[in-house]
DNA sequence: CTTGACTCTGGACTTGGATCCATGGTCTAG
DNA sequence: CTAGACCATGGATCCAAGTCCAGAGTCAAG
């Protein structure tokens, strides 16, 4: 086998993920990352695992996940068998907030994009549709 | 004229806007409401009109207008003439951003969607669409 | 007058996800 | 050997937008 354990620094790592150092102590903190073997000067040493891991968090993050239900998603996946399905099931209900977030922005989005449409944008502000619509009362559903 | 200048306390400000009474003195610190009349006690004493100015808070934020960006519009909205063309062009950007999210949100559900649906919920971890997605390298733009 | 609900102030605390700092040890190129 | 880059730790700080608290004063109903 040629897989030598490539032995990186915490900034070999950072450099190569695109992350801050202290972005690695604190997901180690944290518990998203396992505790690295250390040299016997004290520093941390890394495999192309963490490198790998690490990856998989920060697009875990990108997805939406928080750092919480990442952990989650580390350890399912470590659990072979029992893992996948449960993994199926976080990513489903992960999709259906996303779903129902772009939902509600969607409507913030109709909202705004009407007030702005029918605001000529200039004359008295008592008649600019947008600043009325902030200040009055009635809000249809 | 039957517009008698009802004095409410925070409390019932609070109550008829539906926000909390710290909301209220924070929103004061932070110059989004003018500093209230006091009665001899001490005791906040308002108007209607900050009523009108909190629900004006609260649907702006609701729109995902930022403090900040109330506060800018608060200054807009009370600078007659020159303002209504200002507050469009606010506007105008928060729903340019608005859309910019639901964008990334889309492209984000997709890639998600797409996962959850190549994942039969069952096998081997390696086989597992989701997490091996979350781990490989390639990554399609 | 008393009781219980309300309000006052200033300041500390919360959440999530980092980021920054001081102080001190380590590693490596020249 | 030494300068300069790198790494260690524990703890402080940041952001937004509040929330909570203690201790003290006030108000209204009975």
């Amino acid at each position: 086998m040629s897989t030598q354990i490539s032995s990186l620094t915490i900034g070999a790592v950072a450099k190569r993920v695109g992350v801050a150092i202290d972005t690695i102590r604190y997901y180690e903190r944290e518990g998203l990352l396992p505790e690295p073997q250390r040299r016997a000067s004290g520093y941390r040493s890394y495999g192309e695992g963490t490198v790998a891991q690490l990856r998989f968090i920060r697009r875990a993050k990108d997805l939406g996940f928080t750092l919480e239900e990442i952990r989650e998603l580390l350890a399912l996946s470590a659990d072979r068998q029992r893992g996948v399905k449960a993994v199926k099931r976080r990513a489903q209900q992960r999709l259906a907030a996303i779903e129902q977030r772009i939902a509600e922005l969607q409507r913030v989005r109709d909202g705004l994009a009407q007030l702005v449409a029918s605001c000529p944008g200039h004359g008295k502000p008592e008649e600019c549709p947008i600043l009325r619509a902030l200040s009055d009362e009635q809000v249809s559903a």
